[in-house]
This record gives C-alpha cells, structure tokens and sequence, in this order.
DNA sequence: TGCATTACCTGACTTTAGTCAGGCAACGAT
DNA sequence: ATCGTTGCCTGACTAAAGTCAGGTAATGCA
C-alpha cells in the first residue's frame, strides 16, 4: 500500500462528508425529517416491499413502521398487503407522493448542479470521472465474496444469468444440457464450493468448483454481472476459488471456455493459466487452461 | 455541461455517504456520541479556542459548551481562560484525551485500511488518485470568492503573504515602499475593488482592482495560498475583477508582473491578456499586459 | 387442528441533536 | 465609574432518531 493512500482515504471522508452532508440535512431534508425524506427516495415509483426497505436502510422494524404511517398520515404514500402473501406489505408512492419525490430529485439535481457551477468545463469533466472512479472501486471494495449453497434462490439465479448470457453470445446458442454438469451436489463441500458475489445484498456474481478425480479440480460457472464488470470482480472470484481448491486439498485446477468470451480468456492467462489440449468433449468449449496450485 | 454529469455526482454522493456514513456512526462514534467524537478531533493535540470549535463545527454556543462540559466531566479535557482576554477560553486534551484522540485516529485508519483491503494494488492507486483529484476539485467548488473591505483582517493577512512571497521569489527581494501603490481607499467602491477568496471561512486567494484613469484600471495583489494552488483559483479571481471592472464602467485592465511568477505570466496570456509596452516604472515590473474587456 | 414462524405494528421508552432566551464575567472605550 | 460589547455558560425546551418488549394477523407445516 502506498504511503499516502490512508491519509488520502481519510481526509477524503472527511471533506467530502463535509461538505455532502450540509447537503443532505439541508437540502433534502428542508421541510420534513431526514429519514422521512430517504424513505420516499427509496420506494420511488414503482414501490417497495417493507422488508426491503428494512433491509436497504438498515432500519429497526418499529421505527420503519412509524416512519411509513407518518408518511401515510402525510397523504404521501400508502401501504398495502401483497395478493399472495398478506403479511407481506408493499408501501407504494400516492400521486402527492411522486411528486414530493420529483421535488427531492429537484432539490438533489439543483445541488449536483451548483456543486458544478462553480467549475471550469475542464474541471468538471475531471471531477465527472474521477467520481465516476470513486464509486466504481469503492463498489468493488464493498462486493464481498462468500461461501454459497448452489441450491439457494441467488446462486440459482446467477446460474440462470449466466446461462442466458451465454445462449446469446455462442455463436450456435447454448443448451445447459448439452453441457458438462456443475449440479449442486458436485459444488459443495466436500467435493467442490461454490462463491457468490455481492453487493449491497445483491447477487453480481459467481463461481463454482468441482472435483475431476483426485488432486484435480474444474472451474465452472464463472460470471460477473454486466453492472459489476470491469471491476476486477472475475480475478478475485478466481483468485477465491483457487483458495477454496487449495483447501480441498487439490493440487491443479482445469477449466474450459468458449472463443467468444475474450475477457474470460485473459482473465485466465493473466492469472497464470496456460493452455493445455482437451481434457474434456465439452460441444461449447474451444479453449482448455490449467493452473497448478 | 456533459448529460451524465448530475446523474454521476448524485450517484457518488448517494453512494457515499451509504459507504463511509456507515463507518462515521459505527467506528468512529462507537462508545460515545458522534457530535464529542468530533469534538476531540476538532481541538486536536495542540488544543483549540472555543470559538473557533464553534466556527469550524458551525455549532450553537450552548450546544457546544454541553458538548466540553461533557468531556470535562470525563476527564478528556480541559477548558481555560486566555492569558491576555480571559473571557476566550480555550479547550485542550488531558493526557485521557490524547489516547481517546489516538484511538480514534486508529480507527479511521483502520477504516480506510479495511476500505482499500479487497483492492488490487493497482486498483488502490488508482483510487486514491481518484479521490486526491474529487477532493481537490470539491475543495475548489467549495471556495468562494466575494467582494471584501481591503482593509480587514483577513485581507490584510492576504496582501501581507502576498509580500512575504514576493520578498522570497524575487531575486532583490520586495519591498512594499518601493513598489506601486493599492491602498484600501484605491481598492475599494466607487474606485477599485478587493476580492477575497475564502474555503470554509479561511482566506485562500485575494485580488484587487484600482482605476488608473478615466476608463481604465489595474489589478493588484493577485496570490493564491500555496494550499489552494492548481484548482483554478487564480483564473476564477481574475474573471471575477474583470467582472467588477466592467461594472465600474473600465474599458480597458492593465496589470504588470515579474519575471520569477511564470505561472501568473502563462494565466494572464490564456485569460486573454496581451503584452504591452511598459505602462509604469515599478521597480519590480519585467513585463505589462493589457486586455480590452 | 394446533403450533411455530413470519411480517409487521404499537406503546413506552432513551439518547442525541439542536434551539432559544437570558445571564454573567471580562474587556474596551469614554 | 459606567456602559456597551464580546465570549461563554445555564436552563428549559423540542424534534429527531433509535431501541425494546410485547402483540396480532397471516401463513406454513406436522
């Protein structure tokens, strides 16, 4: 780590919570309490669970509550139970509350702007994308990276994406059942793992491990979710599960890819991978690598 | 200004204020409220006066005097009267207070540590570049630049650092007496103008206009502080007396510089300014510029 | 059918943050 | 000496934020 890199980090927090925070109690918050306001921002058009809210701003359940009749007294939004489930409610924004959401993102636009104003073209391009930096490794930092039972709603809804993204960049489409299986005993312990990424609760990507024959392991269902790419998000799910290879007790790990997928294939050279002959008849695969651990 | 430059600084600042809000409540205000954690930041090793506490923190006076009876009663410090005006009282660490200050400080560390951890250590650089380059820029928004008596406090410290400056970087020194006249009655309505650049209420950059005759006027007293160099400060300066010039009804802005201020000479030619002929004899002069407005 | 669980709500708190009016001592100027 | 000002403090508030212990209806499961 270089010298300088916390006390950057630091002084950064502080100016920028600074001179953000005067912002959003002044701002946002001008004619109602603080979280009143962020409630609205995070229902938003389309509405929102109650257990979600709970969960997206890390509310007590009691206060929630009383937050959202507040809002209900208020005219500004409304809380009704699902059809399928009725202890499940779902608060949704009235017409005075889109509105008082169109003001707040008013307020917020009209602060980014003279947050700007004060800038040359220049500056303002360079503060665009450092920002733009910021916020995309600061997400990176924040995607952690865990143990996941394959079978589990978000595993089986990262497989789901992969499948679909690769049925529409192989060139002849893809058929999971033509393919070699990663089912979910073969990715769990003690004969594989399986890791999914998160950010913020939500799944952005995954990789999976199984067991060849003695000593040699497979890497399957590698995939990063396109609002999570360029982030370095393959290199640390790799660099994960060679880690969890390593404590199976396996001494090589084998994967196979398509030629369409470019970046995988970098992504695997750059991680040390060489390309080895065919150990497998995979009908999608026109590259092999090998890594020894 | 670019489409996606307001959806980007919304994005960055929701983000980060969700991110490091996090850790400002929960690290650093762990056992005790945020508003004392702050409190013993603010007056720091060497102490600090009340009021400037009350200034910097933009706290009521009552507010504030709870807050340092507060960590008086728990023995973290101490609230004395000046020498020289009894009525100023000043705060300063205990001995306690110095090891809460220590172990908050390593607590932000800690956070900025954790923060960088899932990072590459490109991936860091790069971040930390990017961060130096928002704050920097933010800083830059944040500075302002207004219309102030040159005969105030604040503008005196300027001209004063200006001096010592000049005194440094030019090869026979400076002396004042010697040099061109701008006192506060030439530099100030109805015949000139001071302005003072400020970033959270410390004087940063300071300027002035003066008429030389009918129609045309000078600028003075350009500098910027050391601190605040390379954000643009000086072309924001220089516009804004032109402005002022312009409302005094001066056609026409004439200034001379050294030979030692290249940066000066390089923003006086990119702002429009062009060479002249000597207009005076100031001893310290090597070069006259003059822009029509 | 009964019982545990889930999802949310209510009431009764505490803590933190912040405001406001007044008060007192120290100081500066006359 | 006195009078206005400055700098800080105290008391008496209010609002916002957050916590905790139940309570109730809906649901799922044995």
């Amino acid at each position: 780590m270089q010298d300088e890199a916390i006390p950057t980090v630091r002084s950064f927090s502080r100016s920028f919570t600074q001179r953000i925070g005067v912002f959003t109690d002044r701002f946002l918050g001008r004619d109602r309490p603080l979280a009143e306001a962020r409630l609205i921002f995070e229902v938003g058009r389309e509405g929102c669970d109650v257990r979600e809210l709970r969960s997206r701003l890390d509310l007590d359940s009691g206060y929630l509550s009383r937050l959202l009749r507040s809002l209900e007294r208020q005219g500004l939004l409304e809380v009704v139970p699902q059809e399928n489930d009725r202890r499940i409610r779902r608060a949704c924004l009235t017409a005075a509350g889109g509105v008082e959401l169109d003001e707040l993102n008013r307020r917020g636009d009209e602060f980014a702007r003279s947050l700007l104003a004060p800038l040359s073209a220049a500056e303002q391009e360079r503060i665009v994308r450092a920002m733009r930096d910021v916020e995309q490794l600061l997400n990176a930092a924040a995607t952690t990276i865990d143990l996941e039972n394959p079978a589990s709603a978000d595993a089986r809804w990262c497989i789901e994406q992969y499948f679909r993204e690769l049925d529409e960049r192989f060139e002849q489409g893809f058929d999971s059942a033509q393919s070699i299986s990663a089912d979910s005993q073969e990715t769990m312990p003690p004969h594989g793992a399986f890791l999914l990424a998160r950010l913020d609760d939500r799944a952005v990507g995954c990789g999976a491990l199984k067991t060849l024959q003695p000593g040699i392991g497979s890497i399957k269902r590698m995939w990063v979710s396109r609002s999570a790419r360029g982030l370095g998000l393959g290199r640390r799910i790799l660099s994960a599960l060679e880690l969890q290879a390593r404590e199976l007790g396996l001494e090589v790990v084998r994967l196979e890819t398509n030629r369409s997928l470019e970046e995988a294939q970098a992504l695997y050279r750059r991680q040390g991978y060489r390309e080895v002959s065919a150990f497998n008849d995979d009908p999608y695969a026109d590259y092999w690598f090998e890594k020894r651990l």
